[in-house]
DNA sequence: ACATTAAGTGATT
DNA sequence: AATCACTTAATGT
């Protein structure tokens, strides 16, 4: 059942050799929204494989202030834990299940050993490290180019992604927490969109509109 | 009925 | 775009 999960992720990228060993070393953990997977300063012994759901990944500063960098999906990996956990580095970012999820945990020992021993591996490393990269650019240039209007349309177009779903259970306060501003600026920015027709605004749940 | 939490809004910086 | 200060609305106990 663990090896369906993972073959049917991971299947065209791994020959089945290394898949036997994925499923024969994984640790598969479900986990529910809003569930705490890895916070700031922690370490880090296993790296985690997205099997379902997905993740944010959020920036956290020293005095508690947060921003939302990207979001894990299924078949994504975080390599920043494998490049830090194998210089044996505290975590500098924090990662929230955004949705209930599947990890597969692998212990980072193995990583190394695969690193030598399966191309397929080294390929998908490379491959992950590029993806994020790209991530981590998207992420910078909505901040430094984008309006906070804007960051916000495309926050909430990002979500409705991510959940598979046009209507986002959510608060005012939890967009300005990952957005890192205010909720008040959120609110005025949201009834704008709402006169634009670019969404409904409820309580607890925004709906987002296409066409 | 009362308290708490979410959301709306004018005025100011 | 942020902050203050307050209002209104929805929800929980």
């Amino acid at each position: 059942m663990l090896k369906e999960k993972v073959t049917s992720n991971f299947g065209h990228v791994f020959e089945s050799n290394l898949i036997d060993e994925i499923v024969r070393v994984g640790m598969l953990k479900k986990v529910q929204e809003n569930d705490l997977l890895l916070d700031v300063g922690q370490k880090f012994d296993k790296i985690p494989f997205v099997l379902s759901g997905a993740i944010k990944i959020i920036r956290e500063d020293e005095n508690g202030d947060e921003l939302s960098l990207y979001f894990l999906e299924r078949g994504d990996t975080c390599n920043i834990s494998f490049g830090s956990g194998l210089n044996n580095e505290h975590s500098k970012i924090k990662g929230i299940a955004e949705r209930d999820s599947e990890i597969l945990f692998i212990p980072l020992e193995k990583l190394e050993e695969w690193m030598i021993a399966y191309k397929s591996w080294r390929n998908f490393i490379i491959n992950s490290y590029n993806a994020r990269l790209s991530e981590m650019l998207e992420a910078i240039d909505t901040l430094a180019f984008m309006k906070m209007d804007q960051r916000l349309y495309k926050h909430l177009k990002d979500k409705v992604k991510i959940m598979d779903s046009a209507i986002l259970n959510t608060t005012h306060e939890q967009i300005a927490l990952d957005l890192n501003t205010s909720r008040v600026v959120i609110s005025r920015l949201l009834k704008k969109l709402e006169k634009e027709h670019k969404i409904k605004l409820f309580r607890n749940k925004i709906e987002i509109l296409t066409s």
